[in-house]
DNA sequence: CGCAAGGTTGACTAGTCTCAATCCTTGTGG
DNA sequence: CCACAAGGATTGAGACTAGTCAACCTTGCG
């Protein structure tokens, strides 16, 4: 049923506008920006409201794109606050670590998501971000950023409405993590994975997760073994076909009921 | 040990600058705003960071205040947006709700905090916000506070600092719920609440908590049993003292070490 | 004074974690 | 190209934490 070529199944579901912004190089250090006007992302990234003009201004602060390798830091937590990073292609999660070494995944950030808000308030980042693949960022610097808000409304209501889109977030995230079972957590975040790739142009019902089990444990507040035994679980009751990181959604309305 | 008396103990720990705001009214639609600049909560509010000139124009926007009894909402969940709210006196606590009716308490909210942020991202508040004790907001409508922004650099810098800040506190939640133990958790809201009275001017060591139990119990993810468990392990261990709503914590370096 | 709401405690249960064995997948070097 | 190593995933058995249900106590208010 699943065949585990991975290069096969990767174009059976391949993105309907593939993010392919770092193609021929394997520099790690700042690069030329692209310009977002031709950016495959632009319609699921931050400057999605702009009028042309302000789009132009907006490229022309965009400093730079970066290209991080998978298990990479991007920012790391009391780094010096300085830029605020939007993703080209790749996925990132987020980690916050606790004084005696517990660390909590915050959340897993795909292509079109900002990284680094956290950083604002401290002037310090309060967590860390991680590549749980290749990816690359356009580097979005703080001041400059600040600045043009002065200056454009549109682009001030993109911030804070990207800056509060976050809190409520993490808001449903606290609601998974106080009051829903394992199970439930699991069918959730399959739930929320799949609508995410589904709006990236990937298919709904079947994809690859990038992170490892543990990572996926982490964020939503259980051990790995747990998480596994979530997967076989679905398996059994045929609302989910999985194999590895490989994930077929069989039953999605089930599995919104769970 | 613990004097029953209410008032005798309030007295005991009262406020070094007790938040009067609403000392001889009843009404509870909006009325007329007193100024920042004589509020008791200045410092711990959010135009904290404004010079004289910006305070003044801010008061200008700063429409009215509003009292809210014990148990009513300041505005619940698919409101539209329209105001966010600064407390003036009082406390509330901040609730999400799933379809299914499961509950989860995201936040408790003292004077001088920001409410209602949650809703520049869709327009429509996300959350209820509901007064665990009588209280008194002042309300800030949101058009002209982002209007206001694009003039002051501080007030915009204040206002992203802000949400910032909100983030960054959810996402310690997220630690608190996905890595700690009961215990822990119990542990963690206590020093939490400790610190923040002591900010507010009261005792570190001593003081009300507004919420009940089950309140507690919905934020800390666990069962109002639970956290009576874990006060009265506490007590024995000698941690804290508790009876009822009243604490005071005995031995704060062996708390934060739970 | 009596009632309702809130809080405490105990006995039992369910769900998740821990530890351990085993299997599978992927990447590397001979 | 194959063998092997290493990381990741799965599964099982037993331990332990927190939940459930129930009884009872305390406090504040009409």
């Amino acid at each position: 049923m699943f065949n585990a070529t991975t290069f096969a199944d990767d174009l059976a579901t391949a993105p309907v506008v593939p993010a392919s912004a770092c193609a021929n190089s394997n520099a790690r250090e700042p690069r030329p920006a692209q310009h977002c006007a031709s950016c495959s992302m632009r319609s699921a990234c931050m400057p999605q409201t702009l009028s042309d003009q302000e789009l132009s201004r907006f490229d022309s602060i965009v400093s730079a794109t970066r290209l991080i390798k998978r298990g990479d830091a991007l920012y790391r937590a009391n780094d010096t606050f300085q830029s605020i990073y939007a993703i080209r292609s790749g996925s990132f999660k987020t980690v916050v670590m606790h004084r005696d070494g517990r660390e909590q995944v915050t959340g897993f950030h795909l292509a079109g998501e900002v990284l680094g808000l956290d950083g604002v308030c401290t002037e310090h980042h309060s967590s860390d971000a991680i590549a749980i693949e290749d990816s690359s960022v356009c580097i979005i610097p703080y001041a400059l950023l600040e600045s043009m808000c002065a200056e454009s409304k549109r682009l001030q209501q993109q911030v804070l409405r990207m800056m509060s889109g976050e809190i409520v977030r993490e808001s449903s995230l606290m609601m998974l993590l106080g009051t829903m079972s394992a199970e439930q957590r699991v069918a959730a975040f399959l739930l929320n994975m799949s609508s995410r790739m589904k709006a990236r142009g990937y298919s709904a019902a079947e994809f690859n997760l990038r992170m490892t089990r543990e990572e996926m444990g982490n964020f939503l507040g259980m051990k790995l073994e747990t998480v596994s035994r979530m997967f076989s679980k679905f398996q059994r009751d045929g609302l989910v076909q999985s194999h590895g990181k490989r994930i077929r959604i069989v039953d999605l309305d089930e599995l919104s009921r769970v």
